[in-house]
DNA sequence: CTGAAAGCGCTTACAG
DNA sequence: CTGAAAGCGCTTACAG
């Protein structure tokens, strides 16, 4: 398989490799008739430079890496195939292709080597991260090393680094739950919080205690649990709380997101609890398995493309010399209830 | 940001580039002395050189381009999203990185350029391809040049071109499917097909009439349909399909894929059809939507990951100068009924 | 407006 | 065992 070159081009146009560049690149100074002559000849033959070519003289790589942190598993794949799917999308709409790698994890070495090893590579021109949590060393060095970094769900206040861009959810989406689940007439509330080195699973906390505090509801311990935020530990999580407190259950548990949702949905059909008779649930993100959830789960819509849209942008333009990008974006959501939460019994008409 | 360079690794090891070079590249004529002293340094500065200078005298990109092949819209992407993962996966695990590109169809010349230009530029050493129809120019065009591609869901008999290799699904599952709903009682089953130019609809089709056909049942024109192989046109060609058959319904209607199987079960919820009670649901694909649909949907498992690293693993084969990789393997699967498939009303006991 | 030449960072025959 | 040199395919000052 031989590639046709810049040099075969020039032959064929009858003008100097350099004019070909000039060509392709765009430049100003060529005739219209050169030109056109030109750019006949690189479309019949479909050329397309070498990138290496171009590389090797100082052009970027119009490559954006997509580095997911954790292991390839399927119910985080769920909800994360959508996010490869919308990074490579927005990527591709500023004509950047995607370079996409699983790490299972920053802390060890070798998988950490993996990422500078893309970027030192010069494959990338910059990287987004999905999945790295707020206190990951990388996400300074590689700034640091003048790497533009686009971190999903990454926060820190008045970062001073330029190079590192983020975007956040937003960060009221528990107090809006708890609202509503007051008004419904819930009192006693229950909360499965996830990791919470994950900048959104702290920031859902501290909401749904905002929330509960500003109701005068009561913060109690048998009410508190961890989750994570995947289906199996959320459904351990639930289910240790529920079982332990089965003489004085909550009437309505709310959950750090809807993959976590669904492990309380199988932890309460275990136990015998009706959703929402018994129990009401929510989750947060409306997730592809929230609308086809049984019962339909009440949740808090982030939009995951306008996310990652704002990330991408942010990214390309601070790659392309834009000023005063934005460092980071919280995304406002809406609450969405459905069928998953209701009065609590004493509240409904008999 | 100035890269560290194979010169910079020469000098503070004391020897030439081509030394590094010879030791980066794992070569045997390097006394241990020498090649322990630049590793080391190696290491420390965490250098690895560019791919550009690499690729320009003569070495491969270790990537695999993986190409999606339709709209990146959500239907499809829950069940796509997987298919990303597994391929990065598949292609990390021999130490190839993916750029992912999706390509709205190859009909459209500025689609296939898409295409075109990413191999040209020498990014990628090979393709892989989701959801290109069976009758693509491009499939034949692309390994016409010496490009190596690998093709989810494509099938030609007695294939002479070594550098196309594909992967497919099993051909038996629709008179396995078919085999048990006999077996269950059922006489009047109904078809809802794909979009025939795919590989795996057709497959899946004749293989739903072979099943038919085995057990003598009737092939009625009423009782088959168009699905496509998302839930909307599914939606509505079994809607359509059942409304107009309301007087002589069938008692079971097989799918093409659990996507278009959730169609179904709308358009019956719409209709006022109860899932098993009044119609048996078959999907076909186990996707991740099969085990939480309600009812939990009939189907017919295929183990994706299998399938890909199939797919992924020849080519890489073939990319590697291996002799006689199999040109194509067709995955087998295994019926897995569930609760959206019971005997028809008359067979039932009272 | 355009060509000849330098240079980017590698690898690899070649020579020793 | 190892270094100097050529060459891969581009782009871009430079000179005209």
């Amino acid at each position: 398989m031989k590639r046709i070159s810049s040099n075969d081009i020039a032959r064929l146009a009858g003008v100097s490799r350099s004019t070909v560049s000039r060509v392709i690149n765009g430049y100003s100074n060529v005739p219209e008739e050169t030109y056109n002559r030109v750019m006949q000849i690189v479309r019949e033959q479909h050329y397309y430079p070498q990138l290496s070519g171009r590389q090797l003289s100082g052009k970027g790589s119009n490559t954006l890496g997509l580095f997911w942190i954790g292991k390839p598993n399927l119910s985080q794949a769920l909800f994360s195939s959508n996010m490869f799917m919308i990074v490579i999308d927005a990527a591709a709409q500023r004509n950047y292709l995607t370079l996409a790698d699983i790490v299972p994890n920053l802390s060890e070495e070798r998988y950490a080597n993996q990422v500078r090893r893309v970027f030192s590579e010069g494959r990338i021109d910059a990287g987004i991260f999905i999945g790295a949590n707020n206190a990951e060393p990388l996400m300074e060095e590689l700034p640091d090393n003048g790497y533009i970094v686009g971190i999903h769900d990454y926060y820190r206040e008045n970062d001073p680094q330029p190079l590192r861009l983020s975007v956040n959810y937003d960060r009221s989406s528990g107090e809006q739950i708890i609202d509503y689940l007051y008004a419904l007439g819930h009192r006693k509330i229950a909360i499965l919080s996830g990791d919470l080195t994950h900048q959104s699973c702290l920031d859902r906390h501290e909401s749904f205690l905002r929330g509960m505090t500003k109701h005068h509801l009561p913060l109690r311990n048998q009410w508190m649990a961890y989750g994570g935020y995947t289906e199996e530990p959320a459904y351990l999580g639930a289910r240790q709380m529920l079982s332990a407190c089965m003489d004085d259950l909550p009437t309505a548990i709310c959950a750090n997101n809807d993959s976590a949702a669904m492990g309380v949905y199988q932890a309460c059909g275990e136990l015998g609890l009706r959703i929402p008779e018994d129990i009401s649930v929510f989750g947060t993100d409306d997730g592809p398995i929230a609308a086809t959830a049984s019962p339909p789960m009440s949740t808090f819509v982030i939009d995951t493309r306008k996310l990652f849209f704002s990330l991408v942008n942010r990214v390309i333009d601070t790659l392309e010399g834009k000023e005063n990008v934005p460092r980071t974006e919280f995304i406002q959501g809406t609450l969405l209830p459905r069928a998953s939460s209701a009065p609590p019994r004493e509240h409904r008409n008999p």
